[in-house]
DNA sequence: AGGTGCGCCTGGAGGC
DNA sequence: TGCCTCCAGGCGCACC
């Protein structure tokens, strides 16, 4: 599901239901969820306070008394869903619940692509999934940094866009939906772009980001935002999901799919070069 | 270094 | 109603 904007969302989310909070008791309904989960997971979480959460890329990082750090990744399909109270009784993909003394947090997640890890702060600069992650879409975007990441690369742009150790954060949506804004065909070589379309680019990214985390996100066919609402920046796609239809800039260009690695772009062809 | 395809899972949509 | 195939926001891996 979930890309930046998502991910950005459910953090915030998640920040109502627990930020200061104690985690009063922790359940994970199975053992893993595409990984194993942690060694210890429930008792190592329990018991302790939060004290802050950030988002990195397309991960929660909650941050915890004594230095311990709990590492969320949504996957597909993974949603957290907060609420006031007492639990309520478990649907059937809800595998990990976390109470408070004022209301809990449910991760729900059907097809199990998402996963969890808990590490020390000294771990933090070599976790795995955090070490090679690039450049922060809202935060470290410059027409130098993105230049530089795209240099002398001839994998396609829509590729360059995905590949989360240059750029981290972006998925399938959003690349589709800041390459139209930028007038910008997918296919395109990374490293051919001019200085015109990297500074298009450097606009448009954060743009829609930004537009889209001020929606709630984007809800295809399982994300929410953790209070349950929608999100709403589906229905402000340009191209993505469009095939066939009208251009909504030009209005003549058809906004046309092609399969890159597997996986769909959309683009106009009239607008986009 | 690039690409392609597959697997991990489940469920929804659409065809018959 | 059911069965089948295809497709889906991510990501890692094997292989060319």
């Amino acid at each position: 599901m979930p890309e930046l904007p998502e991910v950005e969302t459910s953090m915030r989310g998640l920040a109502s239901a627990i930020q200061g909070r104690e985690l009063k008791r922790v359940r994970a309904m199975r053992a893993d969820l595409r990984f194993p989960l942690p060694a210890g997971f429930s008792d190592r979480l329990q018991g302790r306070t939060v004290e802050g959460l950030e988002r990195r890329a397309k991960y929660i990082l909650v941050r915890l008394t004594g230095g311990l750090t709990w590492l969320i990744h949504l996957g597909m399909s993974g949603r957290l869903i907060v609420g006031k109270g007492h639990l309520p009784s478990l649907e059937k993909h809800d595998h990990v619940t976390i109470e408070t003394t004022s209301g809990y947090v449910i991760y729900q997640d059907a097809r199990r692509f998402g996963f969890m890890d808990l590490f020390e702060a000294r771990a933090e600069l070599s976790h795995p999934r955090l070490k090679d992650l690039g450049l922060e879409p809202l935060t470290d975007l410059s027409i130098s940094s993105l230049a530089s990441v795209l240099k002398g690369r001839s994998s396609s742009v829509k590729a360059a866009l995905l590949d989360q150790r240059l750029i981290a954060g972006l998925g399938n949506i959003y690349v589709s939906e800041a390459l139209f804004r930028a007038k910008v065909r997918p296919e395109r070589a990374a490293g051919m772009l001019t200085r015109s379309e990297i500074k298009r680019l450097v606009k448009a990214i954060p743009e829609v980001l930004a537009e889209a985390i001020k929606a709630g996100g984007s809800s295809l066919r399982d994300y929410r935002q953790p209070s349950g609402e929608l999100g709403y920046f589906k229905a402000s796609w340009a191209v993505y999901g469009r095939e066939g239809q009208a251009c909504i800039h030009c209005r003549k260009g058809v906004v046309a799919r092609v399969v890159q690695s597997g996986r769909s772009s959309f683009y106009c062809p009239k607008c986009q070069r």
